[in-house]
Order: structure tokens, then C-alpha cells, then sequence
DNA sequence: ATGGTTGACGATCAA
């Protein structure tokens, strides 16, 4: 078996005592790191090292960045989404390891939506769908997992009714979605669980966390070579109740090795 | 209670 995790840590370097604590805890065999905050230069690479991972990472200064950890030796192919060359913000690294392709993607939060920062979601999803073509072409076990600033349905979120109108929950926001899932991606969380109130997003304010006032918008998509390797599923809700915690939390499948 | 969190940065923006 493999354990392949997506993390947003909302900075790498704030959140290091947790990220060790939890790689310790969990042992993940893979994890996909988001919202690292800081250049490569940077990124705690001894410590995790130490910990038994291998590192590829994708860095910026202050925002975005993305990182895979592999406990195998990790080939990295790409470092940028294609289809944009003037995008330069950290927001996907793609590589194998484990005998699995593997994307760690950050896709743009969008908000507000009457700025450039909706279009510019949107069309980082329409560039992912692309990619995501591309991928299915060459008949491979794959993971994309990431903070994919989705909140697929309903069921996926606390009260729909205030999400109306948000980037995370807009018409076009689902329409891209679904093109992307329906090329033959398993969502897969939803492949083991239809219950509705499982989240791995928690806002800092307002009490989020203690009411449970969650979103679940950090996914792992799997092509159909993956999917049916598929043993297990979760979100590990513990590293969001510890001290100092990202605003994520970790969620996690498991593959049967072949 | 004209607020509400957190992080990086630099005196504000992004989520």
C-alpha cells in the first residue's frame, strides 16, 4: 500500500513543528504540500530530510508555493502549469515517484470575483482541464492533489447559502470542475464516502474550527489506472485542533501497490 | 464590539 496526502500548510516555515509532528504520527509514504510563503532557498529542506522524505520544490516569495515530499526518489517533469507563460505564480509541480505521476496544485482562490483574480482562477482550472488531457493520453496511475479552492456541492459545505456568489461556489467555478471530472477523474474522497459535513478547510475567524462552520475543498484526483488501486480514503482532522495550526488539514488516500 | 485570524512583509495584501 501507499498513503499519498495533499497538505495546505499556509507557510512551511510557521507550520514546521506540525508538518514534522504529523509526518512522524502519520508516516505518509507521499504529501503534497501547498501555501508554503517562502523561496526554495528557504524551504526547511534538513529537517524534513531528516524525517526520511525526498523534496522537490516549487517556491515564491510571501505567497503561493508547492512541494512534494516522497519517502522514494522523486523525477520531477514539471514546475509550472502549461498554457500560460506569463503566469508566473508557484501554483503546480508534477512528478513520479513511487511508480506514480503526481501533482502537488494550488488553484487561485478567485475572490473577489469582480477583479481579475476570478478570471484568472478560471482560467488556471481550463488550463488544468487541458493538462489534464494530456495526462489521460499516456494511460498512467496518477494523483492530483492540491488545495483546489472547489467546494464541489453542496454536501461539501456548511451552509451553502453563504457561499453563494463566492468564487469557491460560483456556476463557472462548478462548470470547470465538472469538465475536469468528467474527462475521468475519480474525486476520491466521494469514491468511499456520499456523507455529507466531512471538511478539511476551517476558517481562523469566527470560531470556524469549534463550530464546525467547515468547506471541504482540498482533493485528490485520481485517473482510472489510480482509482482502481483505490483502498481507502480520509481526512485527518487532528493537525487542525494543535497549537498554531494551518487554517487545512491533511487529507489522504491509500493505493494498492502494483 | 464599526470588530472578527493568521502569515509574510514592511507599515498592507492575501486568503
Amino acid at each position: 500500500m501507499i498513503k499519498i496526502a495533499t497538505w495546505n500548510v499556509n507557510s512551511v516555515k510557521a507550520r514546521l513543528p506540525l508538518l514534522l509532528r504529523w509526518l512522524e504520527e502519520f508516516s505518509p509514504d507521499v504529501l503534497l504540500l501547498q501555501e508554503l510563503k517562502c523561496i526554495e532557498e528557504a524551504f526547511p529542506r534538513e529537517e524534513i530530510e531528516d524525517k526520511g522524505y525526498n523534496i522537490a520544490v516549487k517556491g515564491q516569495k510571501t505567497y503561493n508555493g508547492v512541494a512534494i515530499l516522497s519517502k522514494s526518489p522523486i523525477e520531477i517533469d514539471l514546475t509550472e502549469l502549461p498554457g500560460d507563460r506569463e503566469d508566473l505564480q508557484a501554483r503546480y509541480i508534477e512528478g513520479f515517484t513511487f511508480n506514480v505521476r503526481v501533482a502537488s496544485i494550488y488553484v487561485p482562490n478567485g475572490n473577489p470575483v469582480e477583479t481579475d483574480k476570478f478570471p484568472y482562477k478560471i482560467s488556471f482550472m481550463e488550463r488544468l482541464h487541458n493538462h489534464v488531457k494530456t495526462l489521460l493520453s499516456h494511460e498512467e496511475a496518477f494523483v492530483l492533489g492540491g488545495d483546489y479552492n472547489v467546494i464541489p456541492e453542496e454536501r461539501d459545505c456548511y451552509a451553502p447559502g453563504n457561499w453563494e456568489g463566492d468564487a469557491l461556489y460560483r456556476p463557472e467555478t462548478h462548470a470547470e470542475w465538472r469538465k475536469i471530472i468528467y474527462l475521468g477523474l475519480t474525486d476520491s474522497f466521494r469514491a468511499k464516502n456520499q456523507e455529507e459535513g466531512h471538511y478539511s478547510y476551517w476558517d481562523y475567524q469566527g470560531g470556524a474550527w469549534n463550530k464546525d462552520n467547515g468547506i471541504r475543498i482540498d482533493h485528490l484526483l485520481l485517473s482510472p489506472h489510480a482509482a482502481d488501486r483505490l483502498n481507502d480514503v480520509g481526512i485527518d482532522k487532528s493537525p487542525r485542533g494543535w497549537e498554531r495550526p494551518s487554517d487545512h488539514t491533511p487529507v489522504w488516500c491509500e493505493l494498492e501497490t502494483n
